[in-house]
RNA sequence: GGGCCCGUGGCUCAGCCUGGUUAGAGCGCUCGCCUGAUAAGCGAGAGGUCCGGGGUUCAAACCCCCGCGGGCCCA
């Protein structure tokens, strides 16, 4: 197909994808390169379906390492994939139909790990084939996988590292829960949004005393693991004596917000009788609200703490369970109180909790408010909505639950994160110094157990004996052959001897999936298993994820790498944006406004699409505009058919390559080898410091703006001279030079089309690689840089644009040549109208070209009424006529003075006057932002004629295309017209239109006229026939 | 409540770091033009409180401060 009328992406995508295949295009590019660039995948989680987003990270990679490629980097471009955890395991659980783990442990644990593994890779193939339609060259045969031996090797060597270092830790620890899961999650596996929950407010008897402490909740399921009441040290308590239905009660609440309590308690009067700091308060016993339902609460002493987490809101007074929540429980530590956890890990209550025992949570919120009320406990019920938090898989509510847990102790190792963070470039810079920054000081220690089955296992051994601990911290420590042998229940059976005579069993724990994905860096290189690699390439030189990531892979890389080697695991960072709607709205199934990936590749193809997501600035959120995205296939057209110009002549005339330094070139081609190394100046600096939106742009400017729209108009009538001209030659030299540097440039991130030009363009007229990829990138060659023509030419572009707005005032079209243009500027205009006079002759289609200083017009001046009445009174009568009495030279001399003199005073011409200016007879005016142009628009005899030709020439070359001759075949012309309207012009309508005779008379119809059709041109009827010559 | 980001014609976005002609582009609209790249292409016109307010400066879309609106994350 070569280059068709049209530019079809799908045909191109289909050809270069194989020539790539036949003939093994990406290995060579892989194997070439000799400086090292170690980028590192950030592992997509393996879903079975890429997304907009994924998508998009993956072109912005591919993008970046087709570009060092070309650089002349050996790119480490293992892809990785995330493949265990909960999403999978949840995934699996559904197709069997499963409800909770004990389902699993039925089912067996064995089967259903191979399940896991299946569907995990069932979907790394789909997803590959997803990421290889987009172009994207990795290594798709190798890439790294967090399930296999070597993989879970390093995982298991980081965890020993953090054991050495004392960094890890198992501890009991209120962690987040999904009881549908029944495992801890990481705070980056919570979800958080709006939910409707009970608010209610609650009275706890104070011992011995008809006093109530008020305290509020939303989650009256916690009521029966409360073990205190904690109340801020400076903040005023009052006692409140109280009248509701005829009952006084005390009650304490804090001070400010007693008022808004007691309303919503429904009392009817109230009044403060003494109030205390809350650091007074402390000591103060309680009864238990529950003791009757909850007996074991009997056993314990219940009293008020203060804290200085606790705020003035609500009550003041914060109810206190160190078995759910965070707070609680270091309150507890540091009090001593008892951590009650009576909920186990279906969310469903133990028998400890009395009356509640085998109620879900949940469920039980409702059962004690009720008993609340019926105790007479219940201040005030209400709902709320507020932000909750659920599990990211399976988005049930979340409980927080005190449970033995692994811990990285992350808390120890801020510090050293911080300054890290420092030691890397962030791309924007404000990704690392304020986002990540922010986040990583104020992380907890890192909660790395999961009490699941489809993930790394925990390489802790324990003692049942005497409690001895063994961490592994390599694979070949444990009996394995495949990797699923490392994997529960397998790994499970593995046993030690204690030195104590006992055995020492595995943790049932597996790794949070997080902790996987942070040891890519060293795990994609199988370290340590082979350390080769990792000397020579590791930290990694560059990765790129989502904002999101931020809290993500961004920071368990940071962490695990700080644990294991003291040092950030990467060099460069660029963070991206989310792929939102048109409207800004996050793509859901439920908003309807998901687009995928491949409905947009089915419509504009891979090189729109990729061009239209690195279009705008990478690390702001994209919203996805079809409109734009077409508009990107658009200009790809323009890039296509500017090329298939060229490309028509050049084969034509059989070219080959010149190098146009060494020919005499004319000064447009100058002009366009500027701008074109001018252009890849740019890009490659906007490349090296991962602006790749600025690249994008400036492609398109240069190929739709000065490629396109300007060069090629200017060089076509030098690609129509016959045989060997000079000026031909230099013309195609040029182009070869321009579309050869600026498609490579452009080809990491257009990579299919760019190829095509390559083979169909590029190596059609020199000697050139075998593929785009097997070439370099361009760097800008400054010597071709003239500034001064580039910007002389943008003058002349002004002129032509200007030339054209007149003439379109004056309803003449360019295809009419004009005598005269006056171009009315300075210095600077007067040079480039000399440099590039023949090119604005041509262009604007006039005769001659002249540049004054100031063109002479004349000025009339009017009074200006509405100025002058108010000022002048009954004088501006007289001052009107004076006005108009001025002669020309008069006028000219107010102006030049700036004032006019009336009757002994001097008034303002801005103000008094109306000034507008005549230009000569036959000249029209148009504006530039340095003067304007004026254009002598008579059209005289010799004119038209020339006009005149020219619309036959017109006309019959759109009928030759009509007949879809040849573009060199030769025709007889007949013209029903007066041939003195065209007189003097035989030669040029013939050469024109290649006749070989051009006859004036009315064109026979019927076969033997050939070709014959009517035009009207300005009023004229004019009928025309042509014939091939071999026809006449 | 805190952190970060964003706010520029009807729509999608450049420009802001590094202040300096009359704030740009594409889409859409209106009117034209050109044409052997032609199922394309080009020009002109209309359309802007550059979120608001204050400050710095000879000069602010751009730098600083305070608000408002939106998003993400945290509490």
């Amino acid at each position: 197909m070569r280059f068709s009328s049209i530019y079809s992406p799908k045909n191109v995508e289909n050809v270069i994808r194989k020539f790539w295949e036949d003939n093994r295009i990406y290995e060579k590019a892989r194997d070439r390169g000799e400086k090292p660039f170690f980028f590192v995948d950030g592992p997509p989680y393996t879903t079975g379906r890429i997304h907009l987003g994924t998508a998009w990270n993956k072109v912005i990679k591919d993008t970046i390492l087709r570009y060092r490629r070309l650089c002349g980097y050996r790119v480490t471009d293992k892809p990785g994939w995330d493949m265990h955890g909960l999403p999978i395991e949840v995934k699996v659980e559904q197709e069997l139909g499963f409800k909770t783990k004990k389902d699993i442990e039925e089912f067996g644990i064995d089967s259903f790990i191979q399940r896991c593994m299946d569907y995990a890779l069932k979907n790394r193939d789909a997803m590959t084939d997803q990421f290889k339609m987009l172009g994207v060259w990795m290594d798709w045969e190798n890439p790294y996988m967090t399930i296999k031996a070597d993989y879970i090797n390093a995982a298991w060597w980081t965890i020993k590292k953090a054991h050495e270092k004392g960094l890890l830790e198992r501890k009991k620890m209120v962690v987040n829960w999904c009881p549908r899961c029944e495992t801890a999650l990481a705070d980056a596996e919570v979800e958080y949004w709006e939910e409707k929950d009970p608010s209610i407010y609650v009275k706890f008897p104070v011992k011995n005393d008809n006093t109530y402490i008020v305290i509020w909740t939303t989650t009256p399921w916690t009521l029966p693991a409360n073990m205190a009441v904690a109340v801020h040290p400076a903040l005023e308590y009052a006692i409140i004596k109280a009248m509701k239905d005829g009952r006084i009660e005390y009650l304490i609440i804090a001070k400010e917000l007693a008022e808004n309590v007691l309303k919503k308690g429904g009392y009817e009067m109230w009044e403060i009788i003494e109030t205390h700091l809350g650091e007074d308060l402390v000591g103060t016993e309680y009864i238990h609200p529950l003791a009757d339902e909850v007996p074991l609460q009997k056993n314990w002493k219940h009293s008020v703490y203060m804290a200085e987490f606790v705020s003035s809101e609500n009550t003041g007074c914060v109810h206190i369970a160190p078995g759910h929540g965070l707070e609680d429980f270091e309150l507890s530590l540091r009090y001593g109180l008892e951590v009650f956890n009576p909920v186990d890990d279906r969310g469903v209550y133990t028998g400890e909790a009395g009356k509640y025992a085998g109620m879900h949570v949940k469920e039980a919120n409702k059962v004690i408010i009720e008993d609340l009320r019926a105790k007479g406990l219940l201040l005030a019920e209400e709902t709320i909505v507020h932000r909750y938090g659920h599990c990211w898989r399976c988005k049930s509510p979340i409980i927080y639950r005190a449970t033995e847990q692994w811990f990285l102790k992350v808390s120890q190792l801020k510090e050293m994160m911080v300054k890290e963070i420092d030691n890397v470039r962030w791309v924007p810079e404000w990704a690392g110094s304020s986002r990540f920054k922010d986040w990583v000081s104020n992380a907890k220690d890192w909660c790395i157990s999961r009490q699941r089955y489809w993930g790394i296992p925990i390489p802790v051994w324990i003692c049942e004996k005497c409690g001895e601990m063994k961490v592994v911290g390599g694979i070949d420590e444990v009996p394995w052959q495949s990797d699923m042998d490392l994997h529960r229940p397998r790994i499970d059976e593995v046993t030690f001897d204690c030195k104590c005579g006992g055995v020492m069993k595995r943790v049932e724990d597996v790794f949070d999936v997080w902790f996987d994905s942070g040891v890519a860096s060293w795990g994609t290189l199988s370290y340590p298993r082979f350390k080769e690699e990792f000397e020579r390439l590791w930290p990694a030189d560059f990765i790129t994820e989502g904002h999101d990531q931020t809290r993500g892979w961004f920071y368990s890389q940071l962490g695990a790498s700080v644990i294991a080697f003291e040092k950030a695991p990467y060099k460069t960072v660029l963070m991206h944006g989310f792929t939102l709607d048109e409207q800004g709205r996050k793509m859901s199934k439920s908003l309807g406004n998901v687009v995928e990936p491949e409905e947009v590749i089915e419509e504009i193809g891979v090189d729109a699409f990729r061009l239209y997501v690195l279009s705008s600035a990478l690390w702001e959120d994209l919203r996805f505009s079809w409109d734009e995205a077409r508009n990107y296939l658009r200009f790809l057209n323009i890039y296509w058919n500017a090329i298939r110009f060229a490309h028509t002549y050049m084969s034509l005339d059989r070219f080959e390559e010149v190098d146009p330094s060494t020919i005499e070139l004319r000064v447009e081609d100058r002009w366009i080898l500027s701008k074109l190394e001018s252009f890849l100046k740019l890009a490659n600096d906007a490349m090296e410091n991962y602006q790749l939106h600025r690249a994008v742009r400036a492609f398109v400017d240069f190929v739709t703006e000065d490629f396109s729209r300007w060069y090629i108009q200017l060089i076509r009538p030098r690609v129509w001279e016959e045989r060997e001209s000079i000026s031909k030659v230099a013309a195609y030299a040029t182009v070869l030079r321009v579309v050869d540097r600026v498609n490579r440039a452009i080809s990491p991130f257009i990579p299919f089309i760019s190829e095509y030009v390559h083979q169909n363009f590029t190596r059609v007229f020199r000697n050139a690689a075998e593929s785009v990829f097997l070439e370099s990138m361009p760097q800008a060659e400054e010597r071709w840089i003239d500034e001064k023509l580039e910007d002389y030419m943008e003058v002349a572009k002004q002129i032509f644009e200007a030339a054209s707005n007149a003439r379109q005032k004056a309803k003449i079209k360019l295809r009419w040549p004009l005598r005269k243009l006056v171009v009315e500027g300075d210095e600077r205009v007067l040079e480039a109208v000399r440099m590039l006079e023949d090119t604005i002759k041509s262009q604007c289609n006039v005769k001659e070209v002249e540049v004054v200083r100031e063109f002479p017009k004349e000025a009339v001046i009017k009074p200006n009424f509405r100025e002058i009445g108010p000022l002048l009174k009954e004088k501006a009568g007289e001052f009107a006529k004076y006005v108009s009495s001025l002669s020309k030279d008069g006028v000219q001399k107010i102006l030049e003075q700036g004032y006019i003199e009336f009757e002994g005073q001097k008034l303002e011409p801005d103000k008094v006057l109306l000034v507008e200016y005549t230009l000569p007879e036959g000249y029209t005016f148009a504006e530039t932002s340095w003067g304007g142009i004026y254009l002598y628009t008579v059209v005289d005899d010799e004119l038209r004629k020339e006009a005149f030709a020219r619309e036959l020439v017109r006309r019959i070359q759109e009928m030759r295309k009509e007949l879809d001759l040849d573009v060199e075949e030769f025709i007889t012309a007949t013209v029903g017209m007066d041939a003195k309207l065209v007189s003097g012009w035989e030669d040029y309508i013939m050469r024109e239109t290649r006749a070989e005779k051009l006859i004036f008379g009315e064109p026979a119809r019927g076969p033997a006229g050939g070709y014959v059709k009517e035009w009207d041109i300005e009023g004229i009827r004019v009928p025309i026939g042509i014939k091939r010559k071999n026809e006449a």
